[in-house]
DNA sequence: ACCTGGCCTTGACGGGGGTCAAGTTCGGGA
DNA sequence: TCCCGAACTTGACCCCCGTCAAGGCCAGGT
């Protein structure tokens, strides 16, 4: 169904030594990883993780995009994050070593190095330095979620500007009007990483716009005043 | 306006030792901490780290309760955790090296130990064992957060739920009609730990109510279906 | 006993937003 | 050119829950 590799690939290698995880990790450890992984090529909607299975494995994302997510009771998802290439998949729950506490599946085909906790315990008892940028970047996570939390608190025109912001600060480029900001997803897309659904996204944005805050023409939204909206998405002050 | 001590208090390395966060440290190392560390005593409502702080420092409550949480743009406020004798207090930030992620304030009168977070560092560079008991900490305190976004995305008598049915398996002890459970705070905190007010966790309760699954008197719940319970606080099985 | 002030409960009201059901726009294929 | 379907928008409806405003229900002090 899938294809394992004996030699190390370089498409591997390459992604393992992108992943911020490990950064700073020898060259030598990484080339170690890339031939203990298991590489696998997997469809478009392939489930990755399953939430509340053992945790004993985890991955780093080598090509294609993935969606972390939950599942309410009735079947709604609560989208967390999504992954592209040079991301690790799963890598939180390997470290807790409990279960899995979401789900994952890939929403591009997508191919994945595919490795045991332990490597990763071994990596880090060989080089004290990988231990403490693997810590780092826990704790930069831990903080990431707790702003997850407060987005959250936040009504829907508020996330909406908070992203466009941003997204802004990110990829905006200057034009007459204002800022010309492209939307890197479809909408529905969009409102699934807000938390919300497209008819509720689309309200919001037109919220924005009869506020003169931006203008949509499709994918490609102009920011006509920056300053309104980073305050409406929530505290971020000009200093 | 604050005591600093010469000698490593006793409470204070007792507390330190407690610290589940590098629980496996030397005792050595765990006294080396302590005589680190800056004690302060200080009353109730006191703030401990102000969110947009730089995270310079950690501490660790050795006597008291904290608690952390958001700031909403209208003032509301998203309580996070509750902290008691031997919880750290924003050792993520001093890890993450950042800034405080958000406030912290006392609830009671309460000493707090108080560390540069390089002190942390070194314990880690000089102690392998403990960068790893610190990592699946950390790792934990990630599940964790993800479940806190779990339950906001439930309504309020299923995040009630799921509350009593963990603290039915805590402290719950059996008797005629089910299992009694006493709720550990008063109500009015229960709302704000579940994330809402006093009016809707009134409501939340006589929807339980009304629906045979407990009944209430004052601070003692009795659990009268364990089962439909769990499955309410959404998706745990019996098995 | 009486008052008084927490703490909890109950009712009434309104707003945000999810859902269902029609449109509308737009691009691609026959 | 016409048609079709996917993505988006708009309107109607309703539920959850936060807020405001009254009440109950104690416990402690006088």
């Amino acid at each position: 169904m899938t294809a394992d590799t004996t030699p190390p690939r370089q498409d591997v290698k390459a992604a393992l030594h992108e992943c911020r995880l490990w950064r700073g990790a020898s060259d030598a450890a990484i080339d170690a990883l890339a031939s203990a992984a298991r590489v696998k090529e997997v469809p478009r909607g392939t489930t990755l993780v399953t939430e509340g299975e053992p945790a004993d494995h985890f991955g780093v994302m080598v090509t294609g995009k993935a969606r972390v997510f939950h599942l309410g009771a009735d079947g709604r998802r609560i989208t967390f994050e999504t992954l592209s290439a040079g991301d690790p998949v799963a890598v939180v729950a390997a470290l807790a070593g409990g279960r899995y506490p979401a789900h994952a599946e890939t929403v591009t085909p997508a191919t994945i190095a595919w490795l045991p906790r332990e490597a990763l315990f071994e990596l880090m008892e060989s080089e004290p330095t990988v231990a403490r940028t693997v810590m780092t970047n826990l704790a930069n996570r831990v903080v990431g979620l707790t702003s997850v939390v407060q987005t959250l608190a936040l009504d829907v025109p508020a996330r909406l500007a908070r992203y466009l912001f941003q997204r802004a600060l990110a990829v905006g480029t200057p034009s007459s009007q204002g800022l010309e900001v492209d939307l890197g997803m479809p909408k529905s897309e969009l409102a699934a990483a807000l938390g919300t659904v497209p008819e509720t996204l689309s309200r919001a944005f037109a919220k924005l716009r009869e506020d003169d805050l931006v203008e949509v023409h499709g994918k490609r939204v102009t920011v006509l005043d920056v300053r309104r909206l980073a305050s409406l998405g929530s505290g971020y002050s000009e200093e």
